[in-house]
DNA sequence: TTCCCTGTTGAACGATCATGCAACAAGGAA
DNA sequence: TTCCTTGTTGCATGATCGTTCAACAGGGAA
């Protein structure tokens, strides 16, 4: 009893799928608090209470580990957007999950703002950004298209889908550099503005 | 001659604020192509030309060059949309010189991007981005409401403003992401879509 | 020409980075 | 109980980072 020795097991052997989780729950949250500069191998473990050797034991490397914590920030959006089995949800109904607390936190739109420039610059997240942007934008798509239909309205649906998500993802911006006078509440209000007047009333009252 | 001097001067004596110019120059180059992950000491110096020593020597630090480049990004903006001593433009202007390719680039556009991400997680540029984003805001509030009173229409300006600069950098992301299918051209066209059923007719027809 | 201010250099430094890897041990299987 | 699979550890390594600083030299002033 009078080494340092402690009782017990030094640690846990966790399934494979379980401490990946972990991993890029831990990546995500780096990423929301410092931006892609704290995005390291360090830091990542000290939150995630794991050893340094588990990133590229799990994911290969830590781009590795960044593509899977990219994929998990996009998973909860296409799910509440695209449910899988369900029909697409009605235009108002995406706008709501858009700007929906779950969908629209000062969290999760760091991890996005911090993915999206090394996007811009070319890293190995281009091609899986490729495919997730395309499936969100072919649902948006067909939102906007349905709601134009029931209204009457002849828009070009593509078109329409690019600046819908530009604008949502810039009211996003927004709020993240600077949050005066911004709520999820003014900017989806702003978003309404622009869009019932091209594509009808959206909403309840549809 | 035997040995290998060279003849001539060694290096150019410059001026304060022109070399302090072309080390800007030079980040936002790096900036542009890398990302903040290539916006080292290093890479600056090496594109510009410059002995590592230089970038402490004229900017104190590396985030101070960064703040710089910050601000030497935001100056031709402003200056379009805002030129000293002369009358704010409509706001059919205003739109187009946001999308006028003088702003409208690829690099600028990922310069935006890198430092977005800097200004999101609380860095030395938050201030300096208010600063700066409260005087774009403001021009661009004065352009709208001055549009909404020439058609006779009536609109919260501050919130349209916020909403069309969210629009436009929402464009602007879109186009750095994936300029698949997105020009310039159908980015304006894309706004203006959104904004003349709101606030009249834009352009030559005003 | 000589002098001196100051812009410039580049090596040195310690901190921090991602990754490799051999040893270790947890915990189910037998 | 013993054995074996495999998740886990953490040190070693070499690269790269930002910053410091003493020496250097360009080029105008006198």
């Amino acid at each position: 009893m009078s080494d340092g020795a402690l009782p017990g097991p030094r640690f846990r052997r966790l399934g494979r799928e379980v401490r990946a989780a972990m991993l890029v729950e831990a990546g995500m949250k780096v990423l929301a608090e410092g931006g892609i500069r704290a995005f390291t191998v360090d830091n990542i473990c000290k939150v995630s209470g794991a050893s340094r050797g588990l990133v590229t034991h799990h994911f290969g490397s830590k781009d590795g580990l960044l593509a899977a914590v990219y994929a998990a920030a996009y998973r909860p959006l296409l799910e509440a957007i695209a449910p899988e089995g369900a029909e697409p949800p009605e235009l108002g109904e995406l706008v709501d999950h858009l700007f929906s607390p779950a969908n629209y936190t000062h969290e999760t739109l760091n991890v996005w703002l911090a993915i999206w420039s090394e996007i811009a610059t070319g890293g190995a997240l281009r091609d899986e950004h490729r495919t997730l942007y395309a499936r969100y934008r072919a649902v948006v798509a067909g939102a906007v298209a349905a709601q134009a239909a029931r209204h009457g309205r002849t828009v070009n649906a593509e078109a329409m889908a690019i600046t819908l998500i530009a604008l949502v993802d810039g009211l996003w911006l927004e709020l993240c550099l600077d949050p005066t006078g911004m709520t999820p509440e003014s900017a989806k209000a702003a978003c309404l503005a622009l869009l019932e007047p091209v594509l009808g009333p959206l909403g309840e009252a549809a």
